[in-house]
DNA sequence: GCACCGGGTCTCTTCAAGGAACTCAGGAGT
DNA sequence: ACTCCTGAGTTCCTTGAAGAGACCCGGTGC
């Protein structure tokens, strides 16, 4: 298959979907994120193969994406989100809304959020950094910025 | 390689994979949304192979992501996002934030985005719909929803 | 009636995902 | 002292998708 590395494409999409842009690798951050943090349990949650989960945690490791820590004297290890992995998750947030709305069907979100800052359960919502107002597709213009290739 | 179907999973991010997780899969739908919207234009910006982008762009017809619109009186067609196309943009959008934030390097972003409503150049923010508060991996709790699994 | 162009299809090769068995280190039970 | 168990991988084989590139096809336009 040999597959295409992105990064080579000028462009942050690109570079992002080769830290996760392999299959499994979303799910892993997310099991991670809610807790389901070491080898065997994510192997039964996903019930994906072990050859593949290895690989990729490794390689969420090596992005520093994830850090794995030991919780035991023998060689036993969780994995966790660094402050770069964290950040990560925002983008499943987003997967998660878009999902909610579009695919969900008549049974509804199989997953809340509740929002520690109001103890609400609400979702994300895209907003400009600079004026607060909301921020989508449609509402920017694409401009060359100073990484653009030559 | 028989790639396991994710939306078997009750996750709006397994559901979501299913839709954009291919390999190639967000580079087209950035591309659409930024104005390459037809067949040779995306081949040729991103260098993919013919029969995947035709694969591809199928699929994401299929699922509503993507409309396939004549505009000749010959057979040619462009490529629009359709609303439901233009909201999983904001995934992508999250997605540059955080390649900008991590893997741009000093060269800095590649792109730049300008906000419509303030004219400014700038990034997307997550906030809380409810409060309005920032909204991230850290800040919420999960909880079983109505679509959870039994 | 022939070349051209957009928009695909066909064929072949290679390499990654899936599945399942095997390994290894350190306790725990007896 | 020996065996069992468990977490965390590693090894091996099979299958099928990605990549590359050639081929096709229907309308223009000359």
């Amino acid at each position: 298959m040999q597959r295409t590395q992105f990064g080579e494409i000028a462009c942050s999409i690109a570079r992002t979907l080769d830290v996760v842009g392999e299959p499994w690798t979303p799910l892993i951050l997310r099991d991670v994120w809610v807790g389901i943090s070491r080898f065997d349990q994510i192997q039964a949650d996903l019930g994906i193969s072990r050859k593949v989960l290895t690989e990729r945690l490794h390689h969420l490791v090596e992005q520093g994406v994830l850090e794995r820590r030991p919780y035991d004297s023998r060689p036993r290890h969780e994995y966790h989100l660094t402050p770069k992995g964290a950040e990560l998750v925002d983008v499943l947030m987003v997967m998660v809304r878009w999902g909610d709305a579009w695919l969900a069907g008549e049974a509804g979100p199989p997953v809340l959020y509740r929002h520690h800052a109001c103890g609400e359960v609400a979702r994300v919502d895209l907003r400009c950094e600079s004026c607060g107002e909301p921020m989508h597709a449609d509402d920017v213009d694409v401009l060359p910025g100073p990484g653009a290739a030559a």
